[in-house]
DNA sequence: TCTGGGGTCCTAGGACCC
DNA sequence: TCTGGGGTCCTAGGACCC
């Protein structure tokens, strides 16, 4: 029987915030952007939250609902930051921590009893732990699988605990709405709701036949969730050995739709330059490229490529998402979103050196240069001609470091 | 209301291979 | 001529999560 913890902080962005500025607490706060601005809440203070205000509900409404609230960009280099300290102070409670996203985390603390007391005293522990180190507020579920102690620490906000003991799972989960299960979205809810189920108590008293006809592979570990259990491929496999990304990507939604190429193109290109940054950060090859578009409608459309040979390139990278691009585009259609992004990932290196173009040596040379001179000097020290048309590769072996105004910044002509 | 950006996982058809 | 079964890869789309 495992002992497991969700850890979930509690307004997180909103919460840094106000550790910067503490002239934000008890005012409603929302983190996300500008009041008008084309994008949605990210976080909202319990204050805000008052007046309906949640994430991601778009900015705009979030404004007419609570037209007094304070709109804020917000600092994602602080949240990075402020995650990695949580992710310290939880390393000090067990080892087998895995961070889900910036702010919480399954911990599986079985077998810690005699180190640090039955559950409830460990989480309290946890809990005056995170706020001594941090500053900030927590919310602690307990239970024995993934799913209940990620139900209980929702029920537990703000900064509480719950433990759902053992054995007690089912009735736990009964009397909520299937909604709360995680992986029960809009689309789900109200497919069960056709079928008059509403409660995850309706749920598990299904027989498994009559989800597995309606739902298919899906009905049969939705009726597993019911009962509490860690089904499905989600939940699989021991905490804390889920590091590497499977994919990076980047995207950007234009403050106005555009049908311009020229601008199309070179912020498809930024684009896939930060893509294959990261890349090589990860010390990642990649041998699948992705393109996305989304229209004025909202229709969304992708393409994805796979390449015969994988890269971590930035001109190998552009001149693949622009292909893709200009294969998906019809040239007039304006376009609300772009993004690019690479899967499909090897840590390899070796075998290739002998293949490797001389070329393409030297791009590399000369990214490895431009990169180190982005983590001396920041991203915008260093601007390569990647708006251009013409062969990256020579470009990149002409003038590796274009210091902004000196390199080949004519991206028309 | 008018919908971000970064991800994960699943499904499904067709290609291709044995 | 009619016609297998299974496995894996590729591609597109979609649900969902924070």
């Amino acid at each position: 029987m495992k002992t497991i913890f969700h850890v979930d902080m509690d307004a997180f962005f909103v919460s840094v915030e106000e550790l910067f500025d503490p002239s934000l607490k008890g005012k409603a706060v929302v983190v996300g952007g500008p009041k008008d601005a084309r994008g949605v809440v990210s976080a909202a203070s319990y204050e805000a939250r008052k007046f309906g205000v949640h994430s991601a509900l778009p900015l705009r409404t979030a404004a007419k609902l609570c037209p007094h609230a304070i709109f804020l960009n917000g600092h994602p280099d602080r949240y990075r930051d402020y995650s990695h300290k949580v992710h310290g102070v939880l390393n000090e409670f067990s080892p087998k921590v895995e961070m889900a996203s910036v702010d919480e985390a399954y911990m599986d603390l079985t077998g810690t009893e005699r180190l640090l007391g039955p559950p409830l005293q460990a989480a309290h522990r946890l809990h005056l732990r995170m706020k001594q180190v941090t500053g900030l507020n927590c919310s602690v579920g307990i239970a024995t699988s993934r799913l209940v102690a990620k139900v209980s620490s929702d029920q537990a906000k703000p900064n509480g605990i719950l433990w759902v003991q053992p054995g007690l799972e089912a009735n736990f989960l009964a009397p909520l709405d299937v909604r709360r299960i995680p992986g029960v979205g809009k689309v789900t809810e109200q497919k069960l709701k056709d079928y008059g189920i509403r409660k995850v108590g309706d749920l598990a008293r299904l027989d498994e036949p009559f989800l597995r006809r309606r739902f298919g592979q899906w009905g049969l570990a939705l009726a597993g969730k019911s009962h509490g259990m860690d089904a499905g491929s989600w939940f699989d496999g021991d905490i804390g050995d889920n590091d590497d990304p499977k994919s990076i990507s980047h995207e950007h939604t234009f403050d106005t739709d555009t049908a311009e190429p020229m601008e199309l193109e070179a912020t498809l290109a930024r684009l896939a330059e930060k893509v294959a940054r990261r890349l090589r950060e990860h010390e990642f090859h990649a041998n699948i490229v992705h393109l996305k578009l989304r229209y004025k409608d909202f229709t969304t459309l992708t393409r994805s490529k796979t390449l015969p040979q994988s890269t971590q390139l930035d001109h190998e990278l552009i001149a693949e998402s622009r292909h893709l691009f200009r294969q998906a585009w019809d040239g007039k259609t304006p376009i609300r979103l772009i993004g690019t992004g690479v899967s499909g990932f090897e840590a390899h290196e070796g075998q290739l050196g002998l293949l490797d173009s001389e070329k393409n040596q030297r791009a590399r040379q000369a990214l490895a240069a431009v990169d180190r001179i982005r983590d001396k000097y920041g991203e915008k020290s260093v601007k390569l001609a990647t708006g251009l048309t013409a062969d990256h590769a020579e470009r990149v072996h002409e003038n590796p470091v274009g210091l902004p105004g000196k390199g080949p910044r004519d991206k028309s002509k």
